[in-house]
This record gives C-alpha cells, sequence and structure tokens, in this order.
DNA sequence: TGCATTTAGTTCTTATTAGTACTAAATTAG
DNA sequence: CTAATTTAGTACTAATAAGAACTAAATGCA
C-alpha cells in the first residue's frame, strides 16, 4: 500500500494546471485567485464576501486583501447590504463585467485546449478519481 | 464537454489535502514546506539547493527564506561545496535527523489512515488520473 | 587564453495564505 | 427585553510563492 506517488501525482498535478493556468491569466493582469472571483462573480448578482469565500475557496482574511486591490483596480464594488449591516454585497461593475467577457472565453478556452485531449470517458474517471481524494480526506 | 467541475474537484482535492495534513504537520512547529524539505533531506546524502528544489518542486527564491530558517532552528546545515564554490550542500544536522525520525514515521501513518480507505484497485485508479492530468497540462 | 554565456543562490517586490485577535451587528436564550 | 453567543468582515503577523534583478563562479567557444 505505498501511497507516496500517489501523493506526489497529486501535488504534482495541481502544480501543471497552475503553471499551465497562470501565464495566460497572467497576461491579463491578473493573479490566479484575483481571476477566480472575478470567474465567480461574472454574470451573477452580487453577493457576500462570505458566499465569494466559500465558492473561490479563499479564506475570509485573504479575500480583504484580494478584494481591495480588485476594488482599487475599479473592477468590484461593494454596496451595502439593506439586510445585513455585517455584509457587503460584492458585485463587478461595468468595467469589471466588460472585463470578465473579454477574458473569460479565451481563458476557458486555453483550458479546453488541454481537456480535449481526453475522452469523455476518461474526463468522467479522472474526475470520480479526484472526488474519491476529496472524498477520503474529508471523512 | 464541460471540464469546469473537473477543475474544481482538482483544486479541493488539492486543498482536501493541505487541509488533511497541515495540522498534523503544524503540530511539529513545523510549515508544510518545512516538514517537504526536512522530508526530502532525511536519510539522504546532503544535496545544492537547486536539488532540493526541484525534488520539492519549490523556487530557488522561496527556498532561500525556508532553508533560513530551518538553520536558525538547527535543523539543517549548509557546507560548502568542493566542486563548486557557486553552490551548497545541504543536509540535516543531527538534531534535524532526529526530528525526522521522530516525526515522519507519525506523518506517514496519519496519511495511511486516509489512504486505506481505498483497495489497491482505487489506489492505482485514482494515481492513473492523475499522471492523466499531469500528462494534459504538460504536453 | 580571454571573453561571453550560463548557472547557483540571494535579494527584493507584490500577492497570497492561514490563523488569531478584534469590532460591530445579529441572533438566541432565559 | 436583556445578556450571552454567534456571525461578517477587518487588521495584523509569519511564511510561502512567483518572478525579476543581481553577484559570483563555472563553462563554452573563438
Amino acid at each position: 500500500m505505498n501511497f507516496l506517488p500517489t501523493l506526489r501525482n497529486l501535488v504534482s498535478a495541481y502544480q501543471s494546471f497552475e503553471r499551465y493556468s497562470a501565464p495566460d491569466v497572467k497576461a491579463m493582469g491578473l493573479t490566479t485567485t484575483q481571476f477566480d472571483v472575478i470567474a465567480t462573480l461574472g454574470n451573477q448578482p452580487p453577493m457576500t464576501c462570505k458566499d465569494l469565500g466559500e465558492k473561490t475557496l479563499v479564506t475570509k482574511g485573504t479575500l480583504t486583501g484580494v478584494l481591495e486591490r480588485l476594488e482599487v483596480k475599479g473592477i468590484l464594488e461593494r454596496k451595502l447590504n439593506p439586510e445585513d449591516a455585517r455584509s457587503q454585497m460584492i458585485g463587478l461593475t461595468k468595467e469589471g463585467q466588460a472585463l470578465f467577457e473579454r477574458v473569460f472565453p479565451m481563458h476557458l478556452q486555453h483550458l479546453e485546449k488541454a481537456f480535449s485531449k481526453l475522452s469523455e470517458k476518461e474526463l468522467a474517471e479522472v474526475t470520480k478519481s479526484l472526488q474519491v481524494i476529496n472524498h477520503i480526506f474529508t471523512n
């Protein structure tokens, strides 16, 4: 039961993805995390910091800084949440939405290029394996 | 050909592993990266910074700081490389080796607990899937 | 041999990242 | 209704992380 190679492959698979994805995202003047935030907010109604953190898997402490930088860039804006004065509703500005519409399809296409090497069947298998990994570490 | 769920699962699988692994490592007073460095140096002859970076997948810029902190803790030491004055040979000190021998088996056992939920066949499938992911992003 | 290029490692900057402590608002329990 | 608890987000610290510029040593080539 030697799982060390599996672990190495997990780390390395994740890093391969990052290395494949990052230059494309960076060319847009964004970091991976910033891109994730924009992709999550694009074509969506505004959401709270909490929701955003849960969807992007970024902790709230980190999110504060990420949102701050995106706000300075004029990409997103915070509005008061009339239903809960503790929280804010975060959404893309008009410029942010325009950026999203320009870069998101491009990035999808870049990723599609990688995934198109897989058949439907292979993609399903890979997805299932990743869920298995999730499962053994979560329960 | 919707690969977005696959991607989400990849990120999430990696993060699940981190979350499962990190508290255990942290209890030893180490970060994940520091642990990786120690695990890589344990029971091995000293190696250069470059080799260490390649094995742990840590870039050299980051490694400088990581090694510095581990050196301060008395866990590792740098020796001159008689064959190349540009580089150093990095190895565990006696204390570092003792630490390695104490914590590494413990950590393996912790990981084993997760992976033992898988049959040999499942483990092989998962490993293959991870290699597939590596492959589509690397070639 | 002598200069150009490459290589090893450090330094510096910007951005995450996790985690803790903190503030203020909302909710719940008695 | 009021006090205790929970929740949302910020502030702060220490450690990565990628990448660019830099230094010094080694190598390659003319």
